[in-house]
This record gives structure tokens, C-alpha cells and sequence, in this order.
DNA sequence: GCCAACGTTGGC
DNA sequence: GCCAACGTTGGC
């Protein structure tokens, strides 16, 4: 079993909103990087921490776990959706997703701020200078030591 | 709102 | 294949 972290922005898509939702398809990801790991990389039944970003207190705010096989983005397809790709051939779809299932909200929003400050997640990719990706793999020990700050 | 960092695009 | 221009991300 492997572990991730999935940014979102809350004013987009929250973690209350997948509490309420219960489970959700990952979509609108446009970015090879993350593409690839949720085609190729991901498991049904992989923990996730959810992270809000762009927001006043950037941090983990909960738990999730990958609920589905990859398959095809749908949003690709549909010329109405802001993620609609003309580009991507429906038989052989360019953009690919899991779905994520909601397992609980922490009880406090673990912010960015302190995981800046402990030196064992140093190397986080999270926190490398400039990191851009929405999904990104953590170490079990990250995972650990993140939800032992709850 | 600013701006650094990055990924993608497209001309050559 | 290079690289400048551009758009986006995301913290502050």
C-alpha cells in the first residue's frame, strides 16, 4: 500500500465537500506528472492526505483513500467542462483519473507553516522550492509523523 | 495583488 | 531540439 497527497482548493472543492459526497472523481488533472501517477502508480485502497491549497491556512486537512482503477477523464470529452481537451483521442484518451473516497477530516488543519518547521520532512516534495505538482507520493514515515500532529 | 517557479507551446 | 514567450500554480 502506497501513500499520496492531493492538493485542492477549497473554495473549489474542499474536504467537506468530499465528506458530503463520500466519494468523488478525481478530475480536471491537466498535469503529465500527476497524470501518470494516478494511471500507472495508484491502488485501490491507498491512504491520501488532502491538502487545501491557495487558501488563508494552506495545510492537511484530511484523510482519503483511492477508490477506484484509473480510466478515462470524462471531462476530456465535454466541450462544455473548462478541462475539456480537443485534442485528447477518445480511443486513446490522453487524460486519466482514480477516484478518491473520504475517510475522515483531522481535527485540526495540520498547516504548511509547521511542516515547514520539522526538520524529518525536509524533503517532502511538498515542500521542495517551487513544487507545482497536484499529486505527489509521501513516504510512510511522512504520513506518520503528519497525522501523529493531529 | 505580487511574484517566483515551473510546465507547455510553438516558431525556427 | 532549442528556447523564448506565455499561462498557471500557489505561498505570502
Amino acid at each position: 500500500m502506497a501513500y499520496w497527497l492531493v492538493k485542492s482548493e477549497p473554495d473549489a472543492y474542499s474536504i467537506d465537500d468530499l465528506a458530503r459526497d463520500r466519494t468523488e472523481h478525481w478530475d480536471g488533472i491537466r498535469n503529465y506528472q500527476a497524470r501518470n501517477m494516478m494511471r500507472d502508480d495508484m491502488r485501490v485502497g491507498d491512504g491520501v492526505l488532502f491538502y487545501h491549497s491557495s487558501c488563508a491556512t494552506p495545510g492537511v486537512v484530511g484523510v482519503a483513500k483511492v477508490a477506484s482503477k484509473p480510466y478515462a477523464d470524462p471531462t476530456q470529452f465535454d466541450p462544455e467542462s473548462r478541462y475539456y481537451d480537443p485534442k485528447s483521442d477518445p480511443d486513446d484518451p490522453r487524460w486519466i483519473l482514480v477516484d478518491m473516497a473520504f475517510q475522515r477530516k483531522l481535527k485540526r488543519t495540520i498547516p504548511l507553516s509547521e511542516l515547514k518547521e520539522i526538520q524529518a520532512l525536509s524533503d517532502m516534495i511538498l515542500l521542495r522550492r517551487g513544487n507545482r505538482l497536484s499529486i505527489m507520493p509521501v513516504d510512510k514515515a511522512h504520513w506518520d509523523l503528519i497525522l501523529s500532529l493531529e
